[in-house]
DNA sequence: CGTCAACTTGATGGGTCTCAATAGCGGTGG
DNA sequence: CCACCGCTATTGAGACCCATCAAGTTGACG
């Protein structure tokens, strides 16, 4: 899956998600022996089943980590933004994909390594803990998005966006409708209509398709 | 929720879900130092937002994990049997409430203990690590089941719970339609009009509400 | 201004929920 | 032992939400 490298969004000085506890052993052994590599549009940064070898800290861009049905239906799992760390998976193979949404500068550690100095290094062993339990935490969330109506996930969804951007007022998506789609469990057009609907409830804002301006939070909160 | 003692169900002797890893200093800390309790039918182990201060095995009985939403839904997250250890949902307080499903045993490890063993036991550490990865790997197989159809999800059920018995080819649930239904994101009826199906397909047999004879694993597989 | 991809809008059907009634099962007491 | 009770599970009818299929619109780029 080809794609050409096109700068559309410039999505920085984000708070990390999961870098809220502190991660400070794990960050520097990122700026310091972390190299990078940049991705393209659509292009795998690694594989289902694939032997989990690095740890991720995205740098700037997006990306989503999926997993694809028996039935051709594809399930996203997560979206990282800019400081967000990904690819704790499982111990030994990754359960899902990850690629980039459009192009996106990443910065990876060996895992061998963190294996080495955790031995050694209480704290960085905490980290990972730590990590893998905001991982855990944001599953869980997702389950509970999931059972909800279109319209209670498509607020939860903007909420979030929202949440994870200094000015919470208004987001620039960096991902297409089919990814919010196959990220929510709808279609596009159910994502695309139930945005309308807010839209014109006066709940949101549509200047571009990318861009949501979130007019009444307290609304989509209720509905969240 | 005052409940009557009675033993309904005694499902032992399973192989445990999360003990597949090595826990071999996490177990002898179960066996050694862990307290039992008791819990009646329907009594909360925890609550939601409670401290995690403990860490629990399940001796005989069941467990299980739950939300309720502001509308009143509840989601139940996960069903624990003999063998499994739960209470791992985050650093400092619980995401889920914990109930036992019938008369349950339980063993406990105050988390401050294996806190402070961690800083010195690095295979302890790794345990710790390895247990919140599977759970993590558990709350993702539970999103990629939320997104199927009811009869995927009831035919994914009844395999799951059939892979953790050793004889796989029956199952005697412990759990009532209601707990099924809240745990796969459907209501009773369709948990019960589906199994009916399945019976009427000749894929199970259903002796008794509670024992389900799994008479076609591979149909149930090509749903799941 | 033509083309292509992404998004939106429309019409229709199906799967699951809701509300309601019936059936089964275990426990209790006459 | 059987009638009765309460709880759980099953079955039925109708409504609703979302998926599906299809057509139209918008915006980016040559």
């Amino acid at each position: 899956m080809l794609a050409q490298v096109q700068v559309l969004h410039r999505v920085s000085e984000l708070p990390a998600r999961n870098s809220a506890r502190s991660n400070d052993s794990l960050s520097a052994m990122f700026d310091m022996t972390g190299a990078t590599m940049m991705f393209r549009r659509d292009e795998e940064i690694y594989g289902e089943g694939e032997n989990a070898e690095y740890l991720y800290r995205v740098k700037s861009g997006c990306v989503r980590t999926y997993k694809i049905l028996a039935d051709g239906r594809r399930q996203i799992g997560a979206f990282y933004l800019p400081g967000d760390i990904f690819g704790v998976d499982d111990v030994k193979t990754h359960q899902f994909s990850a690629e980039a949404v459009h192009p996106t500068a990443v910065a990876l550690i060996k895992r061998s390594i963190i294996e080495t100095r955790v031995l050694r290094d209480t704290t960085l062993a905490r980290q990972m803990l730590n990590l893998t339990m905001s991982e855990l935490h944001r599953a869980q969330s997702h389950i509970l998005l999931l059972i909800k109506s279109a319209r209670e996930r498509v607020a939860s969804f903007l909420l979030e966006m929202a949440s994870r951007k200094h000015d919470d007022s208004e987001v620039e998506l960096p991902m297409s409708r089919q990814d919010i789609a196959d990220y929510l469990g709808l279609t596009i057009e159910t994502v695309s209509r139930t945005l309308t609907q807010l839209e014109n409830a006066s709940t949101i804002a549509l200047p571009t398709s990318r861009r949501i301006i979130l007019r009444n939070q307290a609304a989509l909160a209720r509905l969240d």
